[in-house]
Order: structure tokens, then C-alpha cells, then sequence
DNA sequence: GTCTCGCATGAAGTATATTAATCGATGGAT
DNA sequence: ATCCATCGATTAATATACTTCATGCGAGAC
């Protein structure tokens, strides 16, 4: 009852990786044989096939497949793990990997990050976007440190702390009857081309919180990867776009836009920074939420 | 770059749970000086104290902590990762991917089915109809576990199994004439619009084994997809279709049908499951088999 | 002060992992 | 069809790592 070693999960992987026992063995600095004894033993304990052999190639069999997902899912941690003790022998702070759930939450996080790299010179900050299972689960399965979203959720071991309020506001071009209104009501964006990020329809404010309740759909939808292509689209009258009332002012600048109210009373929002509590008390990781929530002033 | 081993997490976590090393290495079954050797080689090899020495207990350092931490995260999901290779390796988990090469087929598997998930929780079954190389080349090819057909083919590394006999019959609507006729032959269908599944006319019984022999061909041939609109195209009158018996006499009630032998000495068909023989003794493919050999007597 | 408990250490033995050398099988090239 | 290169399996030899044994040292208990 401890057959699965490290070293195994690591041969699993590497044969997966470069295809064969073989080259696997060169990649792990071990010869061919070794691998060989060391794989025979391995499924002789756990008394299960991993590969089928099939000629001169290895094919995984269901619990193969299912011992690569662990190896994948595991060993990222291990060397993460070992990373972070090197940070702690050489006095060093460690990595701070941060996620991201909305779009322009972005360019927000840029704003903290350039002081913080200053204030913290041994701390490395790396910034990730896409994860499997989401946000929370990226947060769970240590994949990041730190969450930056706009849906907080309060469960057993995560903490989420606002840091930052902004309102949601429709973007328009130049020369948009709706440029200069007070603000807009969903109706009249029935006959609109609107451009959003290309995700779900349930993570964009502007469907949950505008349009959806009113029952209003817009006349087309163009979903932009990135903000500024956005930005220039909009100036150049191919349609509207929902973004933070600061990042719209801030790129007034550069891009023919304006900003509108979205409703009588404005759609209003919060950015949450989320980590695990177990790590609240990180210096590196808490001076970062003081940052993130100071920053907040400078901008309103 | 390949140091943390399970075998250390497994240390650091009992000498947390039992206060010291030699306790810890009665539990793991080591002497003490083993787990001596083995910590301070792995402290050298980090270049980190894991504990501090203070008189003659053991507290954590910070990093100490933290691979504690990592203990107690990562050894849960090994031991049950361990724990379902165990399933594996017993049989009682799997993915049986099942094969159909029979379009009526799958209303009686739906049956086996059914109470096979609730007895085996732990394999998943998937259904597939369409293989770029027919069914025993998908079950050569790995592509199925198992294979439902009616064409079994003894060969090298298959095996088949004859599960359910059944008759094939002609399926009539109301009023047709051939109604209650003891059998029907060959010629009579000459005038009528046959409905059949989309599949090549050798793969047809009501060809192969009735009407080819008899140099026979209806005056129409429709193809239709599913069951439910076969039977109801007959239950209205459009044409005459050949299908299971015993799904005929269900679907009776439903629809306005009748089933009407094929010849003289109707046409006789078996259901074979085919399966990898090395894979015969695999518990759950083999309950599989039983439970659909079984099913056999609750229909007829 | 002495006794006990717990960890550390060095040398020795043993188990374990790795290698070298070789074979058989397979699939592609000629 | 034949040959050749490649891959994995195997066996025996070897190297490595681990464990044990015997012992020492220090700290707290009595």
C-alpha cells in the first residue's frame, strides 16, 4: 500500500510525452532496460497493465490512461513544490501566479503589478488566463495563487476580498445618436452590433445584467479577443461594446469613445482578489491584496 | 530536479502525526536511523531544514510547513489513485465501450443496459454505431470493448457469444392484407413499398435470408432512420417493413401493428456479443455477457 | 547525578535499481 | 520477398541506495 512512486508517474508521463519506452529512457538520463524492469515491477504490484503492447509500440489501456491524467495532474505540483523550497533556501520570497477570470480585468491588473514587482524584487509574478476547471478550481488545484474575478465564492478554504468598484458602461463611437445621453435603456440597443469577449453569454454583464432581464437581444454579436481591436472597431462605428467606465476614459485618449450608462441607475461592479486562507498570512501574497485595494484611490 | 519522493511526504506527514521519528518509523515500518538517514539526505539534497532540533523534539521550519502541507494534499490523492487502479485491477472499473453493427439492436440493449449501471457504479458504458473499418475492426482496433451484431465471426483473437434468439419478422399495418396470414411469401411482397434502415441491402435479413434467395425485389425501398417513425410509416399504411418479433409485439400497443412470419419456416436470428478474448475473464465485461444471456427468458 | 528517551552517525550488509549484452518481433524500405 | 533498423523484453552482472547494527550525544525526568 505505497506502489506508486514519483519516478513512476514521471516514466508515465515522459513515454506518453516522446512516444516510446526508448526515448523516454533518454529523457530521463536512464537507459532503456531500466525503464523496461522498472515498468514490468510496477504493473506486477499494482497488478495492472498500463500499455498494451502492440508491436514495437506502447499504447495506454484504460488505467494507463487514467494513471497519465494523475501524472499530469501531480507531478506539476511536485516540481512546483520543489521550486518553491529552492525560493525558501535561497531566502527568496517565491512566485506569486495569479489568475484571471474577466477580460478587462487586465488592464486593472497591470496597473498593481509594475509598483508591486518594485516593492517585492524577489517575489515573480506570472499571470495565467485559461484553466480546466475553472477559476475556483485553478485556485483548489494549486495551478495560482491568487484569483482576480468579479464572481467571488465563498466556500470552505478560499478567502475573496473586494479590492476595486468600477461601473460597467456601454462604449460608443463617434457620432452614435446615444453618445452624450444620460444613459441607455436595453430597447434601444435592439438594432445594435454588439462586440464583447469571446466567452460564455453568462459571464458577460451586460447580457446578465442589462439585456437578459429586459428580454433584449441585440441585432448581432461579434465577439474580439482583445481590448483594443475592441476599442478601434467601436471608434470606427462597427458597433458597441460594454467595458469599466475607467478603462474607457483611460483609452478615451487614443480611441474615439465614450463612454454611456447602462440603465437609469448604472450596472456597478466589484473586482475580488481570491487566494486560499491557508496562505492569508504570506507577507508577499497580503502585501499584494494592499496594493491592489490602494490602488484603488489613484484611479476615481 | 526530481528529489521530493512519495516516500518523504509520507515521513514528513507521520512524524507530524506522531510527534517524533522514531515513532514515526515504528508506523511506517523502519527503524529510526533509517528515517535519520533519509531526512538528512533529503534536507542536503533541498538545501533546506525541515525541522529544527530543539533538545530532543522536532518542530517545523517553515519550509517544514509547507511540505507538510504539500503531505497532506498530494499523499490523499495518490493513496486513491492507488485505491482505484485496485478497481482496475479487479475488474470492478472500467469503460466498456460497446459496438452496434444491428439497428434493432439497440432497443434490446437499452434493457441489458439499464440495470447492468446500476449493478456495476463504477463502469462507464458508452454506445457507438458507426466504424470506419466495421464492427470487428473497431473491436481489433480498440475502438470498442464489446460488440452486439448479429454476424459474429470466429476468428483469431475474438469471441462470440450467442445471447438472445429471436425471430424476424414482417411488420404489417392495420387492414393490410397479409394481416393474420400464417406466413407470407416471397412474392407477395412484390408490390409493396419495403421500409428498411439506411444499410447496404446484404446487411438486410429480409433480403438475404427471403426475398434475394427468391430472385424477389419489392416495388419500393424507403430508408428511414429511426424505429418510431418505421413503425408508425407501416401503422399508417405506407409500406411494410422486417424487424425483431419481439419488438414488434411491444411496440404493439403503441402502434397500429402486426408481425407476420417470414416464409414458410420464418427466419431464425441470434444476437452474439463479441469481445477481445483476452479480456474474457475481465469482471465486468463478462457480467456484461451474463446479464444480457440472462434478459433472455424475461422476453420470451 | 543518573537514567531514559530521542536523534545523529559511521561502518557494514543487504536489497534494490541500473546497466550491458543480447534476443525476438515488427514495420518500413529495397 | 528480403533485408535492415528500431523497439521492447530478458538475463546476468554490477552499481547504487537503503537499512540495519552498534554506538554516541544531549536534554529532560526522577
Amino acid at each position: 500500500m505505497a506502489i506508486l512512486e514519483r519516478s513512476h508517474l514521471e516514466i508515465i508521463r515522459a513515454v506518453d510525452r516522446y512516444g516510446s519506452l526508448t526515448a523516454a529512457a533518454e529523457k530521463l538520463h536512464l537507459t532503456q532496460s531500466a525503464l523496461s524492469h522498472t515498468v514490468r515491477k510496477l504493473e506486477d504490484l499494482l497488478g495492472v497493465t498500463i500499455w498494451r503492447r502492440e508491436g514495437r509500440s506502447l499504447h495506454p489501456t484504460q488505467a494507463g490512461e487514467y494513471l497519465l491524467a494523475v501524472a499530469n495532474r501531480l507531478l506539476p505540483q511536485l516540481d512546483h513544490a520543489e521550486e518553491r523550497l529552492g525560493q525558501f533556501a535561497r531566502g527568496e520570497r517565491g512566485g506569486l501566479r495569479i489568475g484571471m477570470e474577466c477580460h478587462p480585468c487586465y488592464q486593472w491588473l497591470l496597473k498593481i503589478v509594475a509598483p508591486y514587482l518594485t516593492a517585492w524584487p524577489a517575489v515573480d509574478v506570472d499571470v495565467k488566463q485559461k484553466f480546466q476547471f475553472g477559476g475556483i478550481g485553478a485556485l483548489f488545484g494549486y495551478e495560482i495563487d491568487m484569483l482576480v474575478t468579479p464572481d467571488p465564492l465563498y466556500k470552505n478554504g478560499l478567502t475573496f476580498e473586494p479590492v476595486f468598484d468600477y461601473e460597467q458602461v456601454l462604449v460608443v463611437g463617434p457620432g452614435h445618436p446615444l453618445r452624450g445621453a444620460p444613459y441607455v435603456k436595453p430597447a434601444q440597443l435592439a438594432n445594435e452590433t454588439l462586440i464583447t469577449y469571446p466567452v460564455a453569454l453568462d459571464r458577460l454583464d451586460i447580457y446578465t445584467q442589462f439585456l437578459t432581464p429586459a428580454g433584449i437581444a441585440p441585432k448581432r454579436h461579434k465577439p474580439i479577443e482583445t481590448t483594443d481591436i475592441m476599442l478601434q472597431m467601436v471608434a470606427s462605428g462597427r458597433g458597441v461594446a460594454s467595458l469599466p467606465r475607467w478603462l474607457v476614459e483611460e483609452q478615451a485618449e487614443r480611441f474615439e469613445v465614450a463612454a454611456v450608462q447602462l440603465g437609469r441607475h448604472g450596472v456597478a461592479k466589484q473586482i475580488f482578489l481570491g487566494y486560499r486562507e491557508t496562505e492569508g498570512q504570506l507577507d508577499y501574497l497580503r502585501a499584494f491584496v494592499e496594493m491592489a485595494r490602494a490602488n484603488q484611490g489613484s484611479r476615481r
